[in-house]
DNA sequence: TTCTGGCACTCCCCCGCCCAGAGTGCTAAT
DNA sequence: ATTAGCACTCTGGGCGGGGGAGTGCCAGAA
C-alpha cells in the first residue's frame, strides 16, 4: 500500500503515534492525549483537523461521536507497511529460543517447541504448520512382517523422524522377499524425497516391465501402499496457547472467544489460511479482515515460512488480537522462522 | 451415603424432583413449581416447610431470601447415588457408538475416539487416560542401527500399538548381535507385560553372570535402555470439547472458564484425579468441590475404568457442570468403557 | 397433627433518570 | 495556518423506584 501523496510528513506521524498508543492503551485516542503525546506543539484543535482528515482517508475511526479514533484496517495496514520501526529482540529471549529449538531431538518436537514459545513469549496463540510430508526426504525404509499379509512400514525420513504404517498386502511375501524390496528402494532412492520416489518408481516400473525384475515389482508394490496416503496427515497443524487470546479485553467474551476457538481448531480453514503465506518468503502479515474469516475479524496473524534447503516446507506465526505489538512480534517470528530452518536442515544430515 | 432416616418418602420424592428440574432448567426452584411438578397435590406452603427441612439438612439452599432452592454438594450426592433413575440409551446411540469404535485402526485411534464420542454425545469435555504404558504386553521388538551408535527401538504392544525410540547405545553392534539379542526377547518374552519383562531380565542377567551369554547380555543392556523412560509418557491425557464448556451458563464467563481449562490442560494434575478413579471399577462421580480442584469446584466429573483383560488400564469420563443429565451421562460413560475394553481386547490378539 | 391460605417481608432485576466526563465539530479571532 | 472557545453528543456510573418471585410465619381448617 502506498503512502497516499496528500498525507503530510506530520499526519503520518499522528497517525503513527496514535497507533502506538492505541496498541499500547486499547482504548481510542482522543485529540487532547495525541497533542501531549506527539510532541509536536500542536493545540488539541489542530490535531483535530487533522484526524479528521485521516478519519476521511478511512484510516482512523470513531466508535461513537464523543469517543477518540482507533486504527481501520487500512491504518494499521500502512502503519504496518510504512511507518513501523521494528524493536530488535532481546538477546536473552534470542538465546532462549536458541537453546529451546536446539535441544530438539525430532523435528515433531521442535515445532511443537515452536509454536509453545512463539505462544508463550508473545503471550498470545503460536500456529505451525508441519512440514508437506511428500517434501520429506526418505532415508530408509524396512518392512516387518506381522501376522495375515499384513506388514509393518518403518519411514525414516530426512528431519529424524519416523513413521510406522500398517498396510495390507495383497499377497504374503516371505521375508528375503521383503528384505531384498527394501534394499532395493534404499539403495535406489534414500535421499530422495517421496514424491519423487513415487514417480520414479511409477516410471521406471513401466520402463522394466517385461525384464521383470521381481524385486522392484515388489517393492513399487509395496512402496505405493505404503506411501499411497502419506501425503494426508492426521495432524498437519499445531495450535498453541489458545487460552492466552482471552486476555485480550477485545476478545474476551463469549460471543468474540467461541468462534475463534473453534476456527483455530478447524484444521483444515486454517492450513487453508497458512498455505496462502507459503508462497511467498519472509514474513506475511493478515489484518482483521485480511483473513476473511469472520472469526478472525480482530485478530492478526503474522507469519513466516521455515525452509529446507531453501525450499520452504511449512509456515509458522502467532495470532492475536489486531492491536498487538507488531514491532516485537514480527522479529519474533522472523527469528523462530529461521532458527527452525537451520535446526531442521542441521538434522537434515541422514540418520543413516 | 446413606438416606438420612429422619427423611420420609415424601421428602425425598421432592428432593428428587427438585433436582431434576434444577438440572433441567438452571434456574433455583421455588415452592409453588414444585407444587406444580412433583404431583403431590400440596399447596406451596407446604412445600416450604419440606424445603425448610432439605434446606437444614444441607441438601439444597438458596442462593438469596427471594430465591427458590438449588442443590448442595450432598444434595447431588443423595440423588445420585440413591434416587437417580438411570435412563436407557438409545439404540441408535449405541450403534453409532459401538461401529465408531469398532472401526478404529490403533489403540491410539480408539481412544481418541471415545473422548471425541464421550464430548460430542453429551455436548461436554471428554477425558480419557491412555493405558499405563507398563502393562502393554511386548509382542514384538526390532532393533535397527543407525548411525553414530545410534538405534532405533521398534516397539510392537498388545494393541495394535506401535512404538519408536532412538537410543544411544554404549558401543558400536554389529548387525547380527542386533539380530540375536531382538531374537532373544522375542523368542523369550513375547507376550509379558513390559514391567514384567525388565524384571525378568534383571533376574535372569543376575543369575546367568557367570556363562557369560553374550546374546542375552546384549538384550538386556539394549532392552534397558529402550524400555526405561517408557513409562513415562509424552501424552498420557486426551480431553476433548473442552470448548463445549462454554455453553453452559454457570461456566461461561472468563473468571471460571479461564481456570477450569488451564486445569484440563495440566496433565499431571489431570492424571492424578483420575487415577484415583481406577483403583474402583465402574463409574465413579466427582461432584463439584469433591474434586478437591477449585477449578473443578462448578463441574462433575463422571468416569468409568476400561480393561484389559479384565485388568483395568485407563479411565474415560466426561467432565461438565455439576447441573448436568446424570441420568444419561453415566449409562454413556459406562457403555463407551466396555466397548473401549472390549475392542482392545479384541485387538489384543497379537499381531505378529 | 397436618395441611393450607393469607400476609408481610426480602431481595433481585430492570428501567428510567440524571450527571459528570471525555471528545467532537464548528466558528471566530489571532 | 493555528488556536481558543463553545455548544453538542455520547458513554458509563450511580440512584431510586416498582414489579416479580419467593420466603417465613401464623392462624385456622381438615
Amino acid at each position: 500500500m502506498p503512502i497516499p501523496n496528500h498525507l503530510n510528513e506530520r499526519s503520518l506521524h499522528l497517525l503513527k503515534v496514535l497507533v502506538e498508543r492505541y496498541i499500547n492503551e486499547g482504548q481510542p485516542v482522543g485529540s487532547r492525549c495525541l497533542s501531549r503525546e506527539a510532541g509536536l506543539n500542536l493545540s488539541p484543535a489542530t490535531i483535530r483537523n487533522i484526524m479528521a482528515d485521516l478519519e476521511d482517508l478511512g484510516l482512523i475511526t470513531a466508535p461513537h461521536t464523543s469517543a477518540g479514533r482507533m486504527p481501520t484496517v487500512s491504518g494499521y495496514r500502512l502503519f504496518i507497511d510504512s511507518l513501523l520501526t521494528v524493536k530488535p529482540l532481546q538477546e536473552t529471549v534470542i538465546r532462549q529460543i536458541q537453546t529451546d529449538l536446539y535441544e530438539q531431538q525430532s523435528s515433531g518436537d521442535l515445532l511443537e517447541a515452536a509454536s509453545r514459545l512463539l505462544s508463550e513469549v508473545t503471550h498470545m496463540a503460536g500456529v505451525v504448520t508441519l512440514p508437506k510430508q511428500e517434501s520429506n526426504a526418505l532415508d530408509h525404509i524396512e518392512f516387518l512382517p506381522l501376522t495375515g499379509n499384513r506388514l509393518l512400514v518403518i519411514l525414516i525420513s530426512g528431519q529424524q523422524e519416523i513413521h510406522n504404517k500398517v498396510i495390507q498386502t495383497p499377497r504374503d511375501f516371505t521375508p528375503s522377499e521383503l528384505q531384498s524390496a527394501a534394499n532395493y528402494l534404499n539403495s535406489r532412492y534414500s535421499g530422495k524425497n517421496i514424491a519423487n520416489v513415487r514417480e520414479a518408481l511409477a516410471r521406471e516400473i513401466k520402463e522394466t516391465r517385461e525384464r521383470l525384475n521381481q524385486a522392484l515389482i515388489d517393492a513399487a508394490t509395496l512402496t505405493e501402499l505404503a506411501l499411497e496416503d502419506q501425503s494426508k496427515r492426521r495432524n498437519p497443524l499445531l495450535v498453541t496457547g489458545e487460552i492466552n487470546l482471552m486476555d485480550f479485553s477485545e476478545l474476551a467474551n463469549m460471543e468474540q472467544f467461541r468462534p475463534l476457538f473453534e476456527t483455530l481448531h478447524q484444521k483444515e480453514e486454517m492450513v487453508g489460511l497458512l498455505d496462502r503465506c507459503i508462497e511467498s518468503p519472509g514474513v506475511q502479515i493478515f489484518i482483521g479482515e485480511e483473513s476473511g474469516h469472520r472469526a478472525l475479524d480482530h485478530c492478526s496473524l503474522v507469519t513466516s515460512t521455515y525452509a529446507i534447503n531453501d525450499q520452504p516446507v511449512g509456515v509458522l506465526g502467532v495470532i492475536g488480537p489486531t492491536r498487538m505489538k507488531y514491532e516485537r512480534v514480527i522479529p519474533l517470528v522472523d527469528l523462530t522462522a529461521k532458527l527452525v530452518g537451520a535446526v531442521l536442515n542441521h538434522h537434515s544430515q541422514p540418520p543413516i
